[in-house]
DNA sequence: AGTACTATCTATAAATC
DNA sequence: TGATTTATAGATAGTAC
């Protein structure tokens, strides 16, 4: 019942921490998933404990974390080239655009499917389209 | 003030997405940052978004991160998607396909706008489309 | 866009079984 | 130990500036 405030320190009753642990993952996981569908962003998380032997992944498509991770992988080297971080803050700005397009259309598309019939002036899409 | 229940669904709206993005991103790393205090282990988070050319990432010292990571890069998978891991390929391989989708899209477009009584024109999505 | 507010939803600590 | 419950702390969608 939420009867402390959480003192944000390591639990040391064993059963507690594990206990929280299991209930904070999920959420944590359950959070990742949202942000990434709500707002459409590659996102990951990890969480390696010592109560499983693999870690806990988020997306659990491989391929998906791969792309996630593609990109954090060569960070720590990042330094010698700020030419490519440019190259690539470019190209996923223009993906984002393309992306964002590509939601758009879909949206008219529904739209104008939709009120094809009563011919019905279509609200609401204008706005965001532009 | 919360007053729906949010729909787990992508949100069209631009700024209510940005602005959602922002809270939400914040939120998921304060509770990786927590999960980790609270019961000691080894978590991580990363979101890359449109807004930013660098990602969000906890924790955020890199020797952290690396060594969370340490045992994922080990996976035989990672060894697999080498090529796609290629940070300039994929994202242009990426782009290639939102285009085509794009284009496709239009296509369906147009063609359900040509059986529309009032046929509005489009405006608007032709520059990104270039 | 950015900050602040706050009503309401959501997560979860602790209790209980 | 593990599930279920429940009351409170915490997160956040919509609003206003």
């Amino acid at each position: 019942m939420v009867r402390k405030k959480v003192k944000l320190v390591w639990i040391q009753n064993d059963a507690a921490r594990r206990a929280t642990f299991e209930k904070r993952r999920k959420g944590l996981i359950k959070k990742v998933s949202e942000l990434s569908t709500l707002c459409d962003v590659k996102a990951c998380a990890l969480v390696f404990s010592p109560y499983d032997t693999a870690p806990e992944i988020w997306p659990q498509d491989n391929q998906d974390v791969m792309r996630v991770l593609g990109r954090f992988r060569n960070m720590p080297e990042m330094e010698q080239s700020k030419k490519m971080l440019n190259q690539e803050g470019f190209l996923r700005n223009r993906i984002g655009k393309l992306h964002e397009q590509l939601h758009k259309l879909n949206s008219e598309n529904r739209e104008t499917k939709l009120h094809k019939v009563t011919d019905e002036p279509v609200h609401g899409w204008r706005k965001a389209y532009r």
